[in-house]
DNA sequence: GTCTATACTTTGATAGAC
DNA sequence: GTCTATCAAAGTATAGAC
């Protein structure tokens, strides 16, 4: 079914552009991996690689922010939520021989002075977990401007930690990534209740 | 002079990887960007496009360090010196349109997980960052293991601010991150002075 | 030794057979 | 509508003229 192949390219996409990112890329590369054939991806995305690279984008966010949100339904403690958010990502990242981090990351980087389109598919994506993550914190008792810092200070963490961890091959950067995470929500929980009483 | 000749490839490639990446960066490009013949890249760099891109990344890497040094020598507070650095970054990504930010992030996630050589290279400049940004926060009486938690986080928050700012085209990321590493060490500083109390 | 011309591969994209 | 054959351009690398 067409809707099908359209699956297996996107999904086939998402993990070429976590390990080779968006230019290191070719779409035969893609076709092959995705078993289609060539003339498919012109049929499903006419506009051709930037237009595939952006849904790959946007379609990766969302997952990404679903994970969140299943982890931190699941523990009602926020800082063991956070913690375990950073440490899940780190165990991700060990069990693929630090291949799998974030597409949107590698693809943000490369495509930020080069192709405006795919900039703000990225732009987008982030945009969107600092709102929705934001409202989250809210709900925790922090004041607006409080709850947006903090999630984009949790973002910067995570993608730095994802770079450090991936170059070196190690664990380290992620955990100390969780602990600084750790601590700024920990602070920020405890600055609301000062304001607050 | 031949010297004269691979300085300018040198700082050509470097530019150009900061803008477009590894994988993005064409050796034609840069040779015509540093107003040299094809044939020198070969002749200063046998190895070709991979023994240039690592020249390039641990070239980079000891420049920021440098940069980095400047600033913590020139700022006797070590929390307006924090903050300094990250704004510096800042104000240089916003006048550069946001196109000049670190050419090893970019390039260390393209290449994590496909060139050996590259990878190794941008692990070893960020482990040598870490050292010796330890050192230092070492000299200010924090612990060994403490000093080394806290320049990693410095880095992470720096790389992850570097790409939201980059994708948003605003500082607001690295001005939560500059909040968020004054934090730290803060909390760091005042920790290394309730243990030797 | 500096540089030009070229070889060979792969890229994104398209036209047209079936 | 699915797929194959092919395009022009750009990629890295090399051989050889001067």
């Amino acid at each position: 079914m067409a809707t099908q192949t359209r699956e297996r390219i996107l999904d086939a996409t998402a993990e070429l552009f976590r390990r080779h990112g968006y230019t290191g890329t070719g779409l035969k590369q893609i076709v092959a991996a995705a078993s289609a054939p060539f003339g498919s991806v012109y049929h499903h995305f006419p506009g051709g690689k930037e237009q595939l690279g952006a849904e790959v984008v946007l379609r990766s966010g969302r997952m990404y922010f679903e994970l969140f949100e299943l982890i931190f339904d699941a523990e009602p403690d926020p800082l063991e939520a956070v913690r375990g958010f950073f440490l899940g990502a780190g165990e991700t990242l060990r069990v693929t021989d630090y291949a799998d981090a974030c597409p949107i990351g590698t693809v943000a980087l490369e495509v930020a002075s080069t192709n405006e389109p795919l900039r703000l598919a990225t732009a987008e994506v982030f945009e969107d977990w600092i709102v929705r993550g934001a409202a989250r914190f809210e709900g925790l008792g922090l004041e607006p401007a409080a709850a947006r810092a903090l999630i984009i200070q949790f973002v910067a963490l995570l993608e730095g930690a994802f770079m450090l961890a991936r170059a070196a091959k190690s664990l380290e950067a992620m955990e100390r990534a969780a602990e600084a995470a750790v601590a700024l929500t920990r602070a920020a929980l405890q600055q609301s209740v000062d304001t607050a009483g």
